[in-house]
DNA sequence: TTTAGATTGTTATAATATAACACTATGTAA
DNA sequence: TTACATAGTGTTATATTATAACAATCTAAA
C-alpha cells in the first residue's frame, strides 16, 4: 500500500496527467501537456517524475523512456515492478501476479545474494495484436 | 548456444572492446575508444551495437543505457536476460539459472498471456560493497 | 556477373537528461 | 514567533543518448 504523500503543485500536476492517459508518457511529451500549465522547462518535469517514482506514484518503464502511473495497490514502493510491453502497438500493463512477485523477492543466485529491488519487462503480442 | 554469425570489421572492433571490458561501456565511452581505430561517428557505434544486440553477442542493460558481452552460452539470443546490478559499484552481472530462466519462460499473466522475449534487472549490493 | 541486401561513412539533428545557482515555501523546534 | 533545515521552484545552459537521410561500397547467392 502506498504511504500517503502529499504532492506539491507540480507533482500533482504531471502526475495527473500520467494518470489519466491510456499509455506511458515520455518527458518531452508530458513536458508539451503541460506547458499550458505554467510548467515551461525539462528539468521542473524530470525533477517531479524522480519524486513520483520514488514514492511509487509512477514507474519508469526502462526500455522504452517512458513512465506510467502504479495501479497496483499492493506493489511495495517501486521496490518490485513488472511489466508486459506489446511490440507492436506498444501497449504497457503493470503485472500483479502474486506468485510472480513472491517468486522474484525470494530469489537467489548462485552465490546466495538476495536482492533489495527488481525491474521485469517481458515483450510479445498483445491481445489486439496477435 | 550463439548461431555463429562473421562480425564485420567495425562490429568485431566494437565486440572486442565491450568484450574486455570488466563493466558495462555506453556507447560515448565506446567511440572515444575507437577512435584510433578509425570509427568516428555515434552512427557507426550504434550500428553496430544494435546488430551485436540482435544476434545475442552482447546485451543493453536498460537501466543504465550500457552494453556487456553475453558470457551466457546457453542464452537465448537475447529473448531472454538477467541481471543483478550493485547499486553502488554499478557492477553487472549476468545471471544465468535454469530455476529462473525456465519460471519466466513459461510465465502467464492472468488473460493467459505468454511472453516472447524478457529482460529482468535486479538491484542490491554485490559481496564488496555490503 | 548481376543484383539484392547489408554495411559503411558522413553530416546534421532529434530526443533524453542533468549541472549550477539563486530564490521560495513549508514544517518543526527553540 | 523566529530561525533553521529541508524540499521544491524557476531559469539558463549544457551534457548525454540516439536517429534521419543519403550516397558509396561490400558481399553472398542466383
Amino acid at each position: 500500500m502506498h504511504k500517503e504523500h502529499t504532492l506539491t503543485k507540480n507533482q500533482q500536476i504531471i502526475f495527473d496527467l500520467i494518470d489519466k492517459s491510456p499509455e506511458p508518457m515520455k518527458a518531452y511529451s508530458i513536458l508539451f501537456n503541460v506547458q499550458k500549465k505554467g510548467i515551461k522547462a525539462p528539468l521542473q518535469v524530470y525533477r517531479a517524475l524522480d519524486k513520483l517514482v520514488e514514492i511509487g506514484k509512477i514507474h519508469k518503464i526502462e526500455s522504452r523512456n517512458a513512465f506510467i502511473a502504479c495501479h497496483n495497490s499492493s506493489c511495495q514502493v517501486s521496490k518490485a515492478t513488472a511489466f508486459s510491453i506489446c511490440e507492436i502497438c506498444e501497449k504497457v500493463t503493470e503485472i500483479s501476479s502474486t506468485g510472480l512477485s513472491k517468486y522474484l523477492a525470494n530469489f537467489k543466485d548462485k552465490d546466495g545474494m538476495k536482492y533489495s529491488k527488481y525491474n521485469l519487462e517481458f515483450f510479445g503480442l498483445c491481445k489486439k495484436c496477435r
